[in-house]
RNA sequence: GGCCCGUUCGUCUAUCGGUUAGGACGCCAGGUUUUCAUCCUGGAAAGAGGGGUUCGACUCCCCUACGGGCUACCA
């Protein structure tokens, strides 16, 4: 294990006593912007952080990156928070929880940021530049007509305001104004980064910009502040999407700079729109016909309001680019916590499949028992309307056949009168005297009790008269529930009651009655 | 354009040089059932292309193609 070296600025002066004795506790982060809703592809990020602190006995820690105070949008960290909550993710540290290495809003660690950038403007491994954005946007569109990139770098930063270009005074006076700082990136070298995924990511630095570090409104950028939090925050795995693969030399140019060392990367293959054409974002949100928000934002719903249960969303989002080397696909989040490995994470990037996911939410519904499900809010409203005795038999006779908890309201028909009756299936009763078979329901279930099952009688009835079952059963569904599909008919009947059943069957009656 | 990353059934994936290339979703067929759904059984369906290396390549290397990402004082 190598020996740590700490500077003291900031708000780095205790001992880490885990930290350089070298026995690295895995503290990973999920650092999420809020500048809206987190989508899916996001959660997935938080999920894989979650699982590799957890199956390491290690620290999941949130972490607001809120450093564009233009494109900060309210509500978002508690959606945010809410969502971590929803699907049993919950940090154990961060902005509301609280913890050790706070604070955990990166816009509340300015103070820290210009410390650390001090060190750079020292070291002359970094500089003031006070070009203004008309005269860049002007050379980069000049350098595009030509056909290349703009860089601001080694070659060209002499020909631009700066600290390095500018005399004393003109330092001064300049220094007064607005201004950001820069990285200098060393010329003519090769940066090579292990990532634990894809393994060495090679760059040329001379590709590289002078990264802006501090931008003018004194917040830091990106690349800076993530590099000071994650070492002051001791994270020893930085798991986030692919998207940060190119800017990794980057950061491993910060963390030489400071003459640190880089914690773990490991970069997530990303989430693509279910077209394969480019990656999911959060305006995907009402396109594509399915949600990529895990809860509503707004007016958009989420996976939650389109009756999702968070087991299933876990555990579609496992699978979208990780698996445990088995057959095995089933993995609630306990399971998740041990089998979970970044040995099986996949590389390449992994399209949203929706009827996937609702296949296993359908799992997840059927797996979970009437009295939880009764309870979900969904699920609960939609049952209100009915004596609350009768919840539980009503879920248990419909429970499998519901892909989302939404679905709940269809099935849930039966139990209100059929406004009308399906003509296909009466087609089928047509010339076969099915009001011979009605006479007989009503007469059966009139003479007996209520709760009389009927079933036994009517089918012997049925046969003694040479009578088909399903000529029998067509008739009779077809005046409950006024189509022919649907559970089992007697247990709906017998959540119906005697007075139900006689009130449709006679309407049936007159319904055909009057067609004939 | 430049740079980086990737590429096994339509989709998610297994395979760590020798397999009839396996599983799951979806699809199709059959069965169970009073219907639909569930459930069960079966089926169609894949190594981007071209070169190497090797007795042998989906697996290792190179090239090409395709896809994706990045290329901001956004993250």
């Amino acid at each position: 294990m190598q020996i740590y070296r700490f500077c003291d600025a900031g708000g780095c002066q205790s001992t880490r006593s885990a930290y350089l004795s070298g026995k690295m506790k895995i503290r990973v982060r999920f650092a999420p912007s809020p500048t809206g809703p987190l989508h899916i592809g996001g959660l997935r990020t938080a999920l894989y952080n979650y699982l590799h602190a957890k199956k390491n006995n290690g620290s999941f820690i949130l972490r607001v990156e809120d450093t564009d105070q233009n494109r900060y949008v309210d509500g978002s960290e508690e959606y945010i928070q809410e969502t971590l909550e929803w699907c049993g993710m919950i940090p154990d540290e961060g902005p509301t929880n609280g913890g050790d290495y706070g604070p955990y809003r990166q816009s509340e660690r300015k103070p820290i940021y210009k410390e650390y950038v001090k060190i750079l403007l020292e070291k002359n491994l970094a500089y003031y530049a006070f070009d203004k954005e008309e005269d860049l946007s002007k050379a980069r569109s000049e350098a595009e007509k030509i056909g290349k990139t703009f860089q601001y770098c080694v070659k060209n930063r002499m020909s631009f305001k700066n600290s390095l270009t500018l005399n004393e005074t003109e330092k001064i006076k300049a220094l007064k104004g607005n201004y950001i700082i820069r990285l200098k990136i060393p010329p003519d070298q090769k940066i090579t980064v292990f990532d634990e995924i894809r393994g060495n990511i090679s760059v040329d630095t001379n590709i590289l910009d002078d990264r802006v570090l501090i931008k003018n409104d004194g917040m830091p950028t990106y690349h800076f502040a993530n590099v000071i939090d994650d070492r002051l925050m001791e994270i020893s795995t930085v798991i986030r999407g692919e998207e940060w693969l190119p800017s990794l030399p980057i950061h491993k140019i910060i963390y030489d700079a400071f003459g640190w060392k880089t914690p773990k990367f490991m970069h997530l293959p990303l989430i693509l729109k279910p077209n394969g054409k480019g990656k999911l974002s959060k305006r995907d949100g009402d396109k594509g016909g399915f949600p990529v928000f895990p809860l509503r934002w707004k007016k958009t719903p989420g996976y939650r309001e389109n009756g999702f249960l968070p087991e299933s969303m876990i555990n579609y989002l496992s699978l979208l680019g990780w698996n445990d080397g088995t057959e095995k696909e089933l993995f609630d989040l306990n399971d998740l916590k041990k089998a979970f490995s970044i040995k099986g994470i996949q590389k390449g990037s992994a399209r949203f499949d929706y009827e996937k996911a609702r296949w296993l939410n359908h799992k997840y519904i059927t797996k979970t028992t009437s009295d939880i499900l009764i309870n979900e809010k969904i699920i609960k409203d939609e049952l209100s309307q009915y004596p609350k005795e009768k919840h539980k038999v009503i879920i248990s006779l419909v429970k499998e056949r519901l892909y989302t908890l939404k679905d709940i309201k269809k099935e849930l028909a039966f139990l209100s009168e059929p406004e009308t009756f399906d003509d296909t299936g009466i087609a089928k009763l047509m010339g076969k005297n099915p009001l011979f078979v009605l006479d007989k329901i009503l007469s059966l279930t009139e003479q007996n009790h209520e709760g009389y099952d009927i079933k036994k009688d009517l089918f012997k009835w049925a046969k003694v008269n040479g009578i088909s079952i399903s000529l029998v059963m067509q008739s009779f569904r077809l005046s409950i529930v006024g189509s022919l599909s649907g559970p089992d008919l007697f247990a709906v009947c017998s959540i119906l009651g005697k007075d139900v059943i006689l009130k449709r069957v006679n309407n049936f009656i007159n319904h055909l009655k009057y067609k004939t």
